[in-house]
DNA sequence: AAGAAAATGGCACCGAGTGGCAGTATGCCA
DNA sequence: TGGCATACTGCCACTCGGTGCCATTTTCTT
């Protein structure tokens, strides 16, 4: 399951590679899911995959960056579609379509991977710090676009940044509302949970205004 | 240097766990500066404050965190002030004078440890991780705080943690600016550091309504 | 002065991650 | 089709951060 057959137009030796950096990421998703990510050692994964520890860090840099995989596949998507985007009037809006866009276009099964990846990062320290550092990465990325698209220099300009911030930020809360948001083993039919968690998204843009205008008493 | 007298009225022990709270927190930015994070080991430290290994564990959870004590400090204040504050009128605006207060209030020679640990976060990965971490965790206390004191969820009232990534965005945004817009040397004398860094977060967060609204073309 | 409580030290140990090199598979070209 | 260059992989030894355990020392209390 979840492998599914590599590109058939690839060179034999790429077909290899990339099977084996996505069996890596599923086996490592399922144990980590069936007995928690400290309690599984890297040579486990290792041997159930048939590779060397040594060249299981060719593949990923870190036992955290294996955990990860759904949420980087996500992250490559959003870099690529916003990079692709042609930007006029609102940014803020266009960043956001650019995003809710990535999340509906992910593969069929993503969504679980996705969601397993979510649970295990809201249980464990270490994973959610490799989270946010992924995420600020490709926040980077983004800013970078930014900069290009506008003509402008995020140093000068604190304004790219903060939208970069803004977007990310938008992000982690609707994302955390749809990981809390369903049961147990939902997600894992259909595109429900691409478009759910599009909404849970969206419904966090939609409040940012609302979000710097609130006022006590 | 750097290893003020700890308040006399304390329990001799009390004071004792200070002073190597301290001196390992001194040491470790010192040689980290030095020489890099990755380069010095905890052996290093650990032998110059004549401590065992065993025993460092027992003040710091990682060889991250020692590095960044002087982080830790500031979001300790944060926390505190924003406490303290009692919330009326635009929310936003208190979140954020709590924060500036925080740092125009911190110890003499806090924006000299502060600016060094900034740089060593710059500059590697591992640090950074471990950096937005513990912001993420400081996050959720202010978000609480919130919580408490408007009386809402954030579970069901989205703006509130949106609140809290905006603040802390901003806080990145500025204090990036901040560390990459000051001379080698600059920021140990007077009172300067705190201010500057205060003003700079202040601009971020004066930018915040005009991120959101920028358009293109 | 004595004993409880807290802090420390020392050790053995685990597992993630790396460097280096030898072996093996793959792609390419004669 | 054979053979060579170039990936890619496996193995091994090693470093270092981090933990569990228990004995020892230090501080607080009365």
């Amino acid at each position: 399951m979840a492998t599914p057959t590599p590109d058939r137009a690839l060179p034999l030796r790429e077909r290899k590679k990339q099977r084996t950096f996505r069996a890596l990421a599923d086996v490592a998703l399922a144990r980590f899911t069936e007995r928690g990510f400290d309690e599984v050692t890297l040579e486990e994964i290792v041997d159930e995959v048939e590779i060397s520890k040594r060249t299981f860090f060719r593949y990923y840099s870190s036992k955290e960056s294996v955990a990860l995989a759904a949420e980087a596949e996500l992250w490559l998507a959003y870099v690529a579609e916003f990079t692709a985007t042609d930007l006029h009037g609102d940014v803020l809006t266009a960043l956001r379509t650019a995003l809710t866009t990535a999340i509906t276009g992910m593969d069929e099964d993503w969504p679980r991977r996705f969601l397993a990846t979510r649970r295990l990062v809201a249980g464990h320290n270490g994973l959610r710090k490799h989270s946010l550092v992924m995420a600020a990465h490709h926040q980077e990325q983004i800013v970078e676009q930014l900069e290009a698209k506008l003509g402008r220099d995020g140093r000068e300009d604190v304004r790219l940044r903060l939208l970069g911030e803004i977007v990310f930020g938008a992000y982690r809360v609707g994302a955390k509302n749809w990981t809390a948001g369903r049961g147990k083993g939902a997600g894992s039919r259909g595109k429900g949970g691409r478009a759910t968690l599009s909404a849970r998204v969206g419904e966090a843009f939609d409040a940012v205004s609302d979000a710097v205008a609130l006022a006590a008493d």
